[in-house]
DNA sequence: CGGTCTATTGAACGACCGTTGAAGTCTAAG
DNA sequence: CTTAGACTTCAACGGTCGTTCAATAGACCG
């Protein structure tokens, strides 16, 4: 069987995304990216019309997959508890197992995009505006299904719990490889599976400690 | 009273650590910093030796503090629970609470420290290296009173709860912004109040989760 | 005063940056 | 074959990058 050729469009993307995911935008040049697809610089602006154009094109190509995945779940685990609101390990489940799905049985191109995400979403240069154009509308949902998970929880936990949820997920996909040199090579980075096992549990935990706080 | 007038390299970091911060280390340039520092372009090769090094001097200098302080914390906690393991809490108070009084009660300078701090944590070309050099060995300290904590946890739990304890901090620090539009300004990322009485409470009861998980 | 060391200045270097436009190639329709 | 349109190539543009170096200024000491 011959697997189809990518087009030049998908050789860009695919390359642009490797090498942002490990150097940033400011530390790729379109030289390297093109050097890395193996076709002409100048085609980065005809086909996309410059590099931050690119960028954003990076960022979209997954993004809509994943919003797509993380609310079926979503809905899958709602209905799955309905009437009654789905369970807070549930609603986190929906918001992890995707991308730890899509990183354990899709290709490299996964991989890099979520190395990716974690730096968008820590810069606070392009964070604000790229993590918002694309998730926040499929974000807003699951604030809401974890709030009906922890009713006597108040908002402002809720949106802080949130925020240490996706800083958890954000430095484990970033993979620095800080993890594997502190335990001494116990742990791996790259190890979906441990990952998989106690992300949930720990973040689940932390919600419901804190709509307990002091209580 | 007159301030101690800062020298050229005290300029330069102060410059430099503002900049690294907002736009990382390809973002900034040598000729912003020195314009930011009112200094010569030259002077940083001549103080530094190039904008590598000028890099890591920006995050060696507070860096020897922070870790001061927090083992100050930490064997006080320590004394003050012997002969008993000092509690989770105690411990990631240790941890969290040097950051969070340097935020609130210093001056500019280690808000864009710790903002510069969480970039390069996130950042798989830095974070591996520097983060290392710098903090390795305070951190190791931690994770041993963390075992001590929870003694039932597995090893491996704590170094991924480790690993989740500092993400969730990270991302507060890089304060993108992103909490205050999803809360729709309910809560503000440059609320070290808020962040405070949240982020503890949180990992504890992750840790905890963790270290109690499928039993 | 002259001499020495440190700090600062200003100009320049070569390298690489993102972007552009004209010319060339390829494909499909008339 | 001719033509139109999409795609690709190549060379070059003006700018900015990090770094270097000789010249200058200032402080301290004899």
């Amino acid at each position: 069987m011959a697997r189809a050729k990518r087009t030049t469009k998908e050789k860009l993307l695919d390359a642009a995304e490797k090498l942002f995911a490990r150097k940033g935008y400011h530390g790729t040049s379109l030289r390297q990216i093109t050097r890395e697809a193996g076709v002409d610089l100048a085609l980065v602006n005809y086909h996309f019309g410059g590099k931050e154009k690119l960028f954003e094109a990076v960022l979209d190509r997954r993004g809509a997959m994943l919003n797509e995945e993380r609310l079926r779940r979503l809905e899958e685990v709602c209905r799955a508890a309905a009437p009654r609101p789905a369970a807070t390990e549930a609603v986190v489940g929906a918001f992890f197992d995707p991308i730890l799905d899509f990183l354990e049985h899709a290709g490299p191109g996964w991989h890099s995009y979520f190395s990716l995400l974690a730096w968008v979403n820590n810069s606070p240069q392009w964070g604000k505006r790229l993590m918002g154009k694309t998730f926040n509308a499929t974000v807003k949902r699951f604030i809401e299904a974890l709030m009906d998970s922890l009713p006597k929880a108040a908002p402002e936990d809720i949106y802080w719990g949130y925020n240490f949820l996706t800083g958890a997920l954000t430095l484990s996909l970033a993979e620095t490889g800080r993890l594997d040199v502190l335990s001494a090579g116990l742990c791996r980075s790259a190890d979906v599976a441990a990952l998989r096992a106690r992300l949930g549990p720990f973040v689940a935990a932390g919600l419901r400690g804190l709509a307990q706080r002091g209580g």
